[in-house]
DNA sequence: AACGATCTTTACGCCTTTTTGACGTGGCTT
DNA sequence: AAGCCACGTCAAAAAGGCGTAAAGATCGTT
């Protein structure tokens, strides 16, 4: 991918710029962040082909920037640091790098690392816009709307809605949804609530809450978001 | 992705058994080749989901060989090697390399390297779906057609088509059904259930319920499941 | 301090599924 | 031929899941 946008979040200016000089030597355009928060927000607004991301920042602990990042980017995310140590490398990628690189790095590696990343999406082109149906999920804006018009959502009703519509097609158990939404919890109690946040949703986004068409129920299992149509 | 399908390329037999293991223990099935020549050709016949490739074979260049891999093949490739010069892995990367990790290293990081590039094929990997007959079972989405119409299942009627259809061809005891759908009970209440239920199923699925052609009969022994067509 | 929005809890009616029980059939043995 | 056993079907009872409404509880804001 030529002239990728690529946004590199560090708080240490020489490295900034080192990286920033390199990076649009080799064709791509830049843009900066010095905060995890920055970066977050910087990622939201010009939505980046690839993100350069130091763990090592002031403002907030790297891992949360980067669990917050995916939850709605899809772009390549290559963690960079000083640290060495092989659990916090497992951590990262398990928690959505797609790369690790160690400070001090070979400038030639990571530009070797960044196209690999990019190859990886070339050609899909991510938008992280879902659609089902007359429904948009805009993950990186968090807005949903239906048929143009944008749809009030608590936040619970939204993370039931992600979290079913990043499956949509197949079916969520209920435990899944639990899990993903309320950050388990006791099974019996909980199941409950389920019910009454589907309801919530599917006056929401349904043409006819009581004859479901989106927002489906599977006895005994759990509940599904239909696939694109 | 798994119990994905790993194939091995390395001449050493140490590390190939190493690896094996590890890879063994977190659910992956290993395929094993000690050079080149041999690792292509085992790539080509077993269509791997991810393959490792030490770069110092006896026999060929192993850039040459992921060269050649590349040519047809498409599953992620991580490179291993002793060698730390930037050069090499630069070359590697941008000759097909997903990843490039430097010996010795942790099998930690590597496990964790493996799971992030499972993850970018993770979601276009085919799904497994049963065909038996006009019946198709599609078992990550839930969903069971007949000629193409979707059935409506209850999950004691899904759990016992499962459970035959996984094991279409051969005969399931009526003990071997009640403890994968009802989870072991005494068996002279319960072989009654499967009765009744097998008698749902059919009403379902066949189109004779009375001249079962796909769900049969083993008298005194169980029932099968025909198997593909 | 009061308000509004959201989340949690409680209650209830409806419906599907599961279980239970009863009965008929056909084949095999005695 | 009678009796037994495994199989299949039907239908009623029991259990439990589902959906809605509405009353507390909680939190942040004005």
């Amino acid at each position: 991918m030529v002239g990728a946008k690529i946004l590199i979040i560090d708080d240490e200016a020489p490295i900034r710029k080192l990286l920033r000089v390199t990076l649009e030597a080799h064709g791509y355009t830049t843009l900066e962040a010095v905060s995890g928060q920055n970066g977050i927000l910087k990622a939201t607004m010009e939505r980046p082909d690839l993100i350069i991301l130091d763990l090592g920042l002031p403002d907030m602990d790297g891992v949360e920037a980067l669990s917050q990042l995916r939850e709605w980017c899809f772009a390549p995310i290559i963690v960079l640091t000083v640290r060495d140590d092989e659990a916090g490398k497992v951590f990262a990628l398990d928690h959505g790098a797609d790369d690790y690189v160690t400070k001090p790095f070979g400038m030639g590696e990571l530009m070797a690392r960044i196209r690999v990343a990019l190859r990886h999406v070339g050609n899909q082109a991510d938008e992280p816009v879902l659609v089902i149906g007359s429904l948009t999920i805009d993950l990186a804006r968090r807005i949903v709307e239906k048929n143009g018009e944008p749809i009030r959502l608590t936040p619970i009703e939204y993370d039931l809605l992600k979290t079913l519509a990043t499956n949509a097609g197949r079916v969520m158990t209920h435990r899944q949804l639990l899990q993903q939404v309320w950050g388990e919890q006791n099974y019996e109690t909980a199941s409950h609530y389920i019910r009454i946040y589907v309801g919530h949703l599917r006056k929401k986004i349904e043409d006819d809450p009581n004859r479901p068409q989106l927002l489906t129920t599977e006895p005994g299992v759990g509940y599904r978001l239909i696939a694109h149509s």
